[in-house]
DNA sequence: CTTCCACTTGACTGATCAGTCAACACCGTC
DNA sequence: GACGGTGTTGACTGATCAGTCAAGTGGAAG
């Protein structure tokens, strides 16, 4: 029981926000899902704002891990890049699993939302995902390198419109409470790229 | 003043909600900014939700206008694509000067926040995106006809990932508050439909 | 002139919101 | 066994929320 509140408060706000969204959770329905009470919760945030931004670290921490493990395998780029897509898409669906409905993209759902909140959030959001989009553009710049991507392709505009669809992918899975758009979604991706699947 | 309150709502509804979003815009902020009282609000909408819905559908207006207009043109398949693009991205960079801030997707930013609420909201957002991905999976085909895009792509699919890409690069555009991300996105689009720009 | 109805008014309800606070419990340390 | 820091408690504030309602207003129709 020690030490864990922090992070079951962080646990809990995320799945209650991937289900609905940040506005849409109060402050009591984390607490009472937590078991805590409203004080504790404000020993360790100074607001509810904060906390939004400790989920979207955390989430960050997980598509972190994800990256690393697609883009640290030793395989060629294009391949890499698939592997996080296939991933992506893995997370998405176990979510949905989890949750009974599609979740937004962790990272991009909350960003925009807590972006809307001040300036220091918006520029922490686009702080991670030029993180991310660095992913791939490193391995496009690579791709280009082995002749497997055509070198006219600019790989920072290429690497926001993997973004970018990865992004609009996952909020129409959403709408359309379709989870598996975002398993597919490496054929697009792909085309992108110029590269046949 | 007769007959054009119920307007003055939904416009004004609109303005205050793609500047934040439409939890956070209260229905006393939207009445004091039209100039109406509470009660009158009720008088036209039974719920917030519905009022919501209506913005949706006001929403849906003017992007169906906007895909008349490049769509209904004499012209071949891929450059009606090219000009709903372009008046897309030209309506997202108003909106931006008018507002002060990069607005979402009128329609799909919406459509999510509101489908969380029931399933008939959710409904509602499908039948709208179903109607706007029909016009490219129409022009898709019409090009594949005519021998200028690979027949291998399926259309319906092809059309989703076009408005997926659109979706992304929107919400990117307004974490970024770069407007201008959605006027190139033309060269994105025409990576998914494998045509060089 | 009267009836009628669409529309407006503004005060009201009860719920819920984020955030505060002083008191308290549990710890290892000295 | 006194101390101090780290957490916990639960009642509290004041603001704001969506939605209600009974009493009006004004104009068109009869």
């Amino acid at each position: 029981m020690a030490g864990d509140t922090r992070e079951r408060l962080v646990r809990v706000a995320r799945d209650l926000i991937h289900d609905s969204s940040f506005a849409q959770v109060s402050v009591e329905d984390i607490c009472k899902e937590a078991g805590v009470h409203r004080g504790s919760l404000y020993h360790f945030f100074p607001s509810k704002e904060r906390l939004g931004l400790a989920v979207l670290d955390a989430n960050w921490a997980m598509m972190s891990a994800l990256l690393d493990e697609a883009f640290g395998a030793e395989a060629p780029p294009l391949e890499r890049i698939d592997r996080f897509v296939r991933g992506f898409g893995g997370m998405i669906v176990l979510m949905r699993e989890r949750m009974g409905s599609t979740p937004d993209c962790p990272i991009g759902g909350l960003s925009a939302e807590l972006s809307g909140h001040s300036a220091e959030m918006r520029a922490h959001a686009t702080r991670i995902l030029d993180a991310w989009a660095a992913h791939f553009s490193g391995a496009v710049r690579e791709a280009q390198a082995r002749g497997e991507v055509d070198t006219r392709l600019d790989p920072e505009e290429t690497a926001l419109r993997i973004l970018a669809y990865l992004q609009g992918t996952a909020l129409l899975a959403r709408t359309y409470d379709r989870p598996e758009l975002v398993e597919h979604a490496r054929g697009g991706v792909r085309a992108l790229l110029g590269t046949s699947l």
